[in-house]
Order: structure tokens, then C-alpha cells, then sequence
DNA sequence: TATGAATGAGGCTTCATTCAT
DNA sequence: CATGAATGAAGCCTCATTCAT
């Protein structure tokens, strides 16, 4: 076996190529040509790694997403309460420090490209999945025991609203109002801990 | 004088031949000469009305923020009460009637291209500011008079979360509890009309 | 109708600029750009008038097959009598005349291809069975009465055996016999012209 | 001396690899990679073996002619009488039992390359020639002896037509009578075995 | 000998844009 | 205004070949 394998390695950097274009220049702008330069690698040696650029994508969706929850992960090991859980969770993923930015930019191209590419809807659709599984965790532990079973519902509607801000920070920026995006979450997340969620309207 | 001019009805038939190619397929994938094909137009003539093919997403956004206003608009007439009034309206955003459908999916599109092309950027952030004044007047209906300054931030929350939901319905569908998004977005709209906003974290 | 169009022209042109590659470095040797350079056009102008280079080559077909229809045609008019009408078509085949040798090297290409490219072996198919009637006419005339019946199989057969001769003249030519091609397929007309078919053995 | 040398087994393993896929495939289409996957070996190994992809084709000519002849062989041991014997080579040629199938389509793979293959073309020349010389030994026995002469040429013209039953069966499937190949190429023979060559026509 | 990674040229195709009519 | 052809620059991908191990 002279020759050991490095594929894992290499995917990963190509991967991380793909990450830095594709923040600042969308999917279809990251041209296969600029990933690989920015992997510092020879460009056929890109398809020698994944079968086409859409593949490459999909192997990005999981490599952000480990990163999101990660940092998610670090920063809501800080919180004090369960309720600075919850905050903390939100504020992690709409306000990065300064090197998470990219990751962020990128996760929000994903979530423009899924609709149209089966392959990377599924692998969003599972990341986002197990976003909110971990902030029903956190929600849990803020909640008052008999609106317990209300605490998927309500992780998801943050984790949605939170892709909101995302979405609106990066597309229509000053049309809301000055304050971070975090605060509006902050808002968000206590109307729902605390409120019984009302019937719906007659109709 | 001879040959009245029809450049606007041109223009418009395009934009809408931009509207139905986007809806399915994104920006970068509507050719130009697919827009023209299906604004039964020839493929010439779209560049004797729009300098580049920027122009013409810059068009549609006022064209399908015209038509969000004015759905929304209707739905929230038939409205009884202030409440309605603001659930109607997010309603219309995320839950489109049938016909309303390519619109939405073309206003998530143009929302994924705003990021990078300031020009569309510009038009949608006026587009979003437009629709976050309109629900300003509806929440400030349904708030009690001392939370009356409240009333901008809470129509620009709750037209975040929407975005959210529209993004999340396309990219993450199975992700989120089963049930309308209306839904989900009326608990939000609750939770924000009904509790004070928290002091922030003591940080 | 401001402008006329000229896509007939412009699609036989490239047509022959495909024949002219293709008689000397085969179908997958014809690059779309000596194509084009082959046909003095512009290479995006290829893909203006045929949506892929397999349509390009079905298209020479159809060319390939007038010209060699009409030059036996040509051909088997000045023969004398009803043998030599036969012997003429055959020769037609075989041995060209130097004008015809790139269609007949064409020709012969395309049926290379045709095996795994089922547009072009339908394409090609057809045109092997219009030579087959055509030949067929001639070798009725040549047959006497009782043997009519026979009269397609034979022209398959001779058409069969041209063939044969077009492959091996290009493909293994020394390992055939002096003379021409021509003489060779004489030889084989006059045996199936004149004699019964055999019984099938008894296997 | 360490290790004994396989280079052999090794060569012919991934002759046997080209074989197989460029029965399916033809030349063009059979890559390095998959022409080494199919002979489970290591693409590397591929130009260890061989200086290039041609050299591979040329190796492949002896490989099918081999079992060419040594197929014709074993048929033609069976058969009873000279009449019985060259109608059993042709058979062999133009009807395979299906074991056979992917080395006679490679045959015909290899005659379309040859024209334009130098080095091919000699190869597939020289295993032609072959096959008429075994086929003329046969002709010879049904020959009457003042015909002898002739056989030489009699055993190339139905080399040639076999060759042209090959090609059309796979380029034109419709446009030739139903009924065995074997068939037409019996009667072929029939009239080449008992009818004098005609002279040529006076041009 | 053998492996699997690496290279870089070149092919097909798409497409925004321009232009002659 | 309108049409349809024309242009040329990329883009994605394939692949024979080379090379380090």
C-alpha cells in the first residue's frame, strides 16, 4: 500500500475553498477555478475529489453546520440561567464575532441554493434539524413544565426567526430598526416562553 | 407624433417573463433567453429596454413588492379586528393563495441575490421598509397606547420572522413542526403584542 | 420581419464543416471549434443553431446520404443495360471519385458511431434502407422473372458487402486482394444475380 | 532474482479491461480509469504496463484476433463437408454465441479506429490477412481445382462481406432483411463458390 | 511493481451582450 | 421598436499522463 490516502484532508480544504468564495460571491459566482485557487490546489484535482461542484456544496453544508453548533455549543456554555441559554443560542447565530462571519454568509447562500438542489435541501433540511433539537434542550429548561410539549414548537419558531434576521440582515439592512438583531430575538424568544400560545381565530 | 410609445407595457411584459423563469429557477438560471421566451418577446428586445439584465431584476422587485402590498392590502381589509389585522397580514406573507405562489417564491429569490447586488439591494430594503411601515399601523392598532413606540420594532420583528418562515418553508421544509407557518408566526406576534420587551442582559 | 432568416444556410454550413473534420480525424476528433473554423463561423454560433454536437452529425447524415443517393444516381444513368446498372451502383459506392472521397470516408464514419448514438443509427438506418431500394429497383431489372422475390434480400446483401468494402479499404487495406474493390463486388453480384439460393443446411 | 515478473498476466488483464468497455463504450469512451476498474488494477498501473492508451488498443487487436480465429476454428472442426466449412467460418464471424458478443463488438470498435490509428491499423491489418488465409484453405476444398486460383480472392471478398454484416448489423439494424446474417453470407458464398468470375466490363 | 494523488490541457456548452437589418 | 443572428468569454467537467511514495 505504498501510498497512503489524503482524500479527507483535501476534501476538506477544497471544501474550505468553496466556504471563503462562496461568502463573498454566492454559489454560482464561486467558479470551480477560484474554490481551487482558494485551496491552493490544481483545479482538476477538485473533480478528482467530488464527482461536481453541487457535491462539494453538500459536503459544505455539513461542515458549517458542525461549525455552528460548535460555537453554539461554546458560547451557550457561558449562560448563567436557562433563559441566558436561550439567548445565547440566538445571539450565536445571528451575531458573529468578527471570524465566524464567513461561515454565517455561507450558511445563508446554502439556504438560497436549497430550494432549487435536492441534494443540499436534504443536508440543510437535516442541519437545521438538529439546530433546533439542541435549542429545544435550552427552551426545555425555560419553560414552565406544563408548556413542556410546546418546547419543539417553539424552538423552531426561533430558529426560523433567527433565519430571518440573517436573511433581512444581509438583503434589506436598514429597513428595521437600529439594535441588533440579537435584541429582536431577545423579544422574540420572550413573548414565546412566556405567553400561552392563543387558539386560532375562528376563521 | 407617430407610433405611441409601449415601452412600459414591454418593459412590464418582461419583468414578468423575469417573475415566472425566477420563481422556478432562481436568477442565474434564467437565461435571458428563456425570460424573452416566455414574455413571447424576442431575445433582442430585451436589451433595447434594459440596459443588462440587473436592470430588469431591479424592476421586478418593485413589481412583486406592488403586488405583495396590494394582496396584503385585500386580506387585511376583510379583517375584523385590530389582531386580525396583524395576523392577516402575515398571513398573506407566508400562506400565498395559489396564484400568489410564483410571486413569493420570486420575492425569496430576489431576496437571495440582494446581498450581492447593491442596486437590487437598495430596491428591496425600500420594499421591506414599505411592508414594515404597513404592519406598523396594524400593530399599533392592536398595542395598548404605552407600548405605542414599540409598535416600528414589533412590525419590523414580526416581518423578520415571515421572512424566516419563507425562507425555512423552501430550503428546510421538514425541519419545522408540521402545522402553517401563519401559525407559528401568530404565536410570535402574541408573545410580542402582549409581553413587555425585557431589559437586555446585564451582559 | 425586420430580419430574414438565414439558419438553413447557416446550419448546412457548419453541416460541412463537420464533414470536412470528420472524413479525416473521425467524429470525436471534430472539435467544436474546427468545426467552426471549418464552416468560417464563429464557435458560439454552433451551439446558435444546434443544440448539441450529436445534432450536428444526425444533420450530416441526411447530407451525406443526398449526395451519395444523388451520385449513384448520377452514376447508374449512363450504364447501358440492367447488369451494369448494378455494377455502376456498387462502383458508386466503393470507388469514388476524388471530389466524393471525404463524403464516402464521412460515410463511413458515421456508421461507427451510429452503433451507440441511437439518434444517429436511426438517422443512418434510414439511409442505408433508402440505398437498399434504390439498389433494389436495378437488380430487379437484372433477375430474371421467377427470382423478383429476391430481388430486396439481394440488394441488402450487395449494399451489405459495399460495406464491407468501404471498412476493410480503410481498415485493413493490404490484407485484401490487388484489384479494385469494385471487381470484388462484381463478382458478388453476378454469383447472387445468377444463382439460386441455397438450401439452408440441415444444421 | 527475487520476484518473478508478471508483467504478463498483468498486461493481458488489463487488455481484457479495455476489451471489456470498449464493447460498450467504444475507444474514445473508454477511459484510463475505467478501463483499469474494470480490470481491477490501479489506474497508475495502466502506464506502468503501457506507454500510452493506444498501445492498449494495439495489444487488444492480437488478444480479439486470437480468439477470433481460435472460435472459427473450433466451429469449423465440427463441420462435415467443405461446403459446411466455410459456411461455418463466416458463421462464427457475423453469428456469436453470447460469450462471444463483447469480443466481436470490440472487433468492429477496433476496425472504426484503425483507419485513422496507424499503428492499429497495421495490427488489425495483419490479423485480417490471417483470417482470409485460414478461410482460403477452405475455400480451396470447396473449390473446383480449376478454380483454385481464385481463392485467394473469393476468401477476402468474404472476409469483407462478413465485415459488412458486422458493421450494419450494429449501424443499421432495420434496413436489412430479417433472417440470419449467416444466411446472406451463405448465399454470397454460394454464388462465389460455383460461378466463374465474369469478365470485366469493357468500361 | 503498485498505489492513488496530482496536473493541466482541452472539450462541450451556456449566455449576456451586441449588431445588422 | 423589433427581430434574430452573431460573438466571445467563461464555466464545468473529462481525461491521458505523470509523480511521489
Amino acid at each position: 500500500m505504498p501510498r497512503p490516502t489524503n482524500t479527507a484532508q483535501r476534501r476538506e480544504q477544497i471544501v474550505r475553498g468553496l466556504l471563503r468564495i462562496m461568502a463573498v460571491r454566492g454559489y454560482e459566482g464561486a467558479s470551480i477555478a477560484a474554490v481551487a485557487r482558494a485551496a491552493r490546489v490544481a483545479p482538476g484535482l477538485v473533480h478528482y475529489h467530488f464527482a461536481d461542484k453541487q457535491e462539494i456544496l453538500v459536503a459544505l453544508v455539513d461542515v458549517v453546520a458542525r461549525e455552528l453548533v460548535g460555537r453554539v455549543a461554546r458560547r451557550v456554555g457561558g449562560a448563567s440561567g436557562p433563559r441566558t441559554g436561550v439567548d445565547a443560542f440566538l445571539e450565536a447565530l445571528v451575531a458573529p464575532d468578527p471570524p465566524d462571519a464567513p461561515a454565517l454568509a455561507c450558511w445563508l447562500a446554502i439556504a438560497s441554493e436549497a430550494p432549487r438542489l435536492p441534494a443540499v435541501r436534504r443536508a440543510f433540511d437535516r442541519a437545521v434539524a438538529a439546530l433546533v433539537r439542541q435549542l429545544e434542550q435550552l427552551v426545555r429548561l425555560a419553560l414552565e413544565p406544563a408548556r413542556a410539549p410546546r418546547a419543539r414548537a417553539i424552538a423552531a419558531e426561533l430558529v426560523t426567526a433567527a433565519h430571518g434576521e440573517l436573511l433581512l440582515a444581509a438583503a434589506a439592512p436598514s429597513a428595521r430598526p437600529r439594535g441588533s438583531a440579537a435584541a429582536s430575538l431577545r423579544a422574540i424568544a420572550a413573548g414565546l416562553l412566556d405567553v400561552p400560545t392563543p387558539a386560532a381565530p375562528p376563521a
